[in-house]
DNA sequence: AATACATAGTCTATATCTTGAAAAAAGTCA
DNA sequence: TGACTTTTTTCAAGATATAGACTATGTATT
């Protein structure tokens, strides 16, 4: 119950450096004047506090703005190439590996093919960490500069150095993935479930911008969800919550690949959508038939949208959120052609009153920007603690 | 994005008083060298924050305990007396205003019955303010000690200074019921959703205790969740969050008294119960009714208990909590006799590792706990800002 | 009874911190 | 050039937590 927060004055310095620099990263280009109302600190500790940042070249000047008859304001950002941060994207299909400066401009990218099916651990490790190796030299970034590697993976991620992977899809079962990759590389790490991942990534810079209380509703193959609580990925106890895609939807209903009867996903899944609609594909035909499923008219794609509408209406009675993103590929393809009967099916499923208050949108981003999310992780820990002079804190896998 | 902490040298004091304050609250009894580690404060900051409270009577010493050839540690306390709670429970049959000391002993209580559907409004007001005048009159507590109200009604509480609701079942469309009862008593109130204050109450004082990620699953007539999320209780966009009994749980399913199909309450609200049961009862027996049912091997609870199993494995699988407590009168009766069953038909419907770090356990507080738990709301926001001194908060009705 | 030892709690000196007010900086306008 | 405006920095004041010295209050031993 007791939840230690700042202690001694010189936390009070850290805290408010962060949020200083938390404010310019997301509000860009802004003067010391209009910090202050930012963040609520006095002009003289926004003078003292940016005067730190530049001093270390976290923070540059970005210009001059003219104010009608005064002393111009000058602007402050966030230093793009102050360092880097790596995103990896360990999907179904590839792992992706992306190097990103500060402001998220994608410098190099590397990516390998994964055998449907095959997903051993050590050939992941192998591919991530070349990856890894591959990206920091295309780009000519110093390692040194390289602010740490987030990794987005399917399946539940335990919090810890390990970071203990569960993955019923790839047939992980406890795979130590901090451990094994730590081995192979310096930088700090950062795992995450994937849907969390790319959820912060349209929060950051997609459709959830703005938003404090959100759900990142994520459907491909498979269903996932990214949970927002007070503008943070809301994790539980053990890193595991937002499994929509399993919760229970017709009790005794479709068998489901996790072993399960009646989930969500065996009605909204691709997979399981293109199964009930008969038509038989593999990975490679996967998303053009289900494409075309979508425009048919298909009685299953009718049923599809009353099952997703009641997922998302279930969504929003449990957290009440102030805004749904719809994405994932076969969720943007279904929103894009189904959105007005999607929302119609989702308020009727709905209370009344926390429907009225949350908006249904479609993802900013596209499917892939799972590899964006998991350097964002990179750049939260840094805009957290840039005081590389601080002492321990908690291990950097998350 | 921003999320403004402490800011100036001050605060900080005043975050150190309430973790120190708030750590004695619920250690019980302890000595300033105990409080050293609990708190991860100095034991400088210990002495220097224990002496203003101790000069503001907020706590006291509370004896001696000898420690093996050293100077006895004196032991320190909340002063029980320092201010006193009320809590009023608004139900369907009755309203109820308890006044408790800080220990939450209940010093005093006053009770009205409310005809059956006959839930008026001034009715319910006049209720409340003159069980209010009533508690602190036949205690002698001094008004001026009384530190707040707190009122667990049932529906969907906005909040804000209005306190705006929505409660179907008492027909209910937006009442300002905030802005109503503050015209009739000067006490600082805080409104919420009944099943949110007892969930409060099982955290606090039941078997939630020492969790940080909980549900607390409530069964009666209606079905209502409270969910805990960091160890605070988990509110949404708009404090509507924890609409568990109205997600669907299977499409196109029997009707709900909410006019929708296929809720979670239309299989194991007891209400839904009964009726599907074909038995027949009003307000007055339908517990006694509900108990026979339970223990008598009709199908209907093998299906209730089975929707149940499969709603709580719902609420796993997208919370993770580390543990479900089952409240509410029905739902007490249902997990005396048939928790075992519960569990099995949880762990069906839920994927294998947010099971297993979950315990399902049942209420310890007894389906009367709503009052208690409103009156947790004033001693949490005591334990939050004590420095009366403190400048002005958001508005206190919460 | 005296002394040594152990543990709890307080006091003091110090290094920080934020802030409001005053001062400085850097413009515009007439 | 001087008056005025707006932004930013500087400075003194007030407040805080901490480390470490110091005091208080016991038990154990001689």
């Amino acid at each position: 119950m007791v939840r230690p927060e700042r202690r001694t004055v010189r936390d009070l310095r850290r805290g408010n450096r962060a949020v200083l620099l938390r404010a310019l990263y997301f509000a860009g280009p802004t003067s010391r004047h209009e910090l202050t109302a930012l963040t609520g600190l006095s002009a003289a500790t926004v003078s003292n506090v940016t005067g730190d940042l530049l001093a270390d070249n976290i923070i540059v000047e970005a210009g001059l703005v003219d104010s009608d008859g005064g002393r111009p304001r000058v602007l402050l950002r966030v230093n793009p190439t102050y360092g880097f941060a790596i995103g990896v994207d360990v999907g179904e299909t590839h792992v992706r590996v992306e190097l990103f400066d500060l402001d998220m401009n994608e410098l190099a990218k590397s990516e390998f093919a994964l055998r449907p099916g095959a997903h051993e651990v050590d050939v992941v490790v192998r591919h991530v960490l070349s990856g890894i190796d591959a990206v920091v030299a295309d780009s000519g970034v110093a390692p040194s500069k390289v602010l740490g590697v987030g990794v987005g993976v399917p399946g539940i991620v335990e919090r810890g150095p390990e970071a203990m992977i569960h993955a019923q899809t790839f047939g992980w079962d406890s795979v130590p993935l901090g451990t094994l990759l730590r081995a192979g590389t310096p930088f700090p790490l950062h795992i995450d479930n994937g849907a969390k991942t790319m959820g912060q990534a349209e929060m950051w810079f997609g459709a959830g911008r703005g938003s404090q209380h959100a759900v990142i509703a994520l459907i491909g193959s498979g269903v996932g969800a990214s949970i927002i609580a007070d503008g943070m990925t809301y994790r539980g106890a053990n890193s595991s919550a937002g499994e929509w895609g399993h919760t229970k939807i017709a009790i005794g209903g479709r068998d489901c690949r996790c072993g399960g009867r009646g989930c969500l996903e065996a009605y909204i899944g691709a997979e399981a959508v293109l199964e009930r609609a008969g038509i038989d594909v593999d990975t490679s035909t996967e998303q053009a038939a289900f494409a075309e499923l979508v425009t048919s008219g298909s009685p299953v794609v009718d049923e599809t949208v009353e099952y997703l509408g009641a997922g998302l209406a279930n969504l929003i009675n449990l957290f009440n959120p102030e805004r749904i993103v719809v994405g994932g590929w076969a969720g943007l393809l279904l929103g894009q052609h189904l959105l007005t009967t999607i929302k119609q099916k989702a308020a009727e499923n709905c209370l009344t009153q926390p429907y009225s208050t949350a908006s249904i949108v479609l993802g900013r981003l596209g499917p892939d920007a799972v590899a964006l999310g998991a350097a964002t992780l990179v750049v939260d820990e840094f805009l957290l603690s840039t005081t590389s002079s601080s002492v321990s804190r908690e291990p950097a896998v998350s």
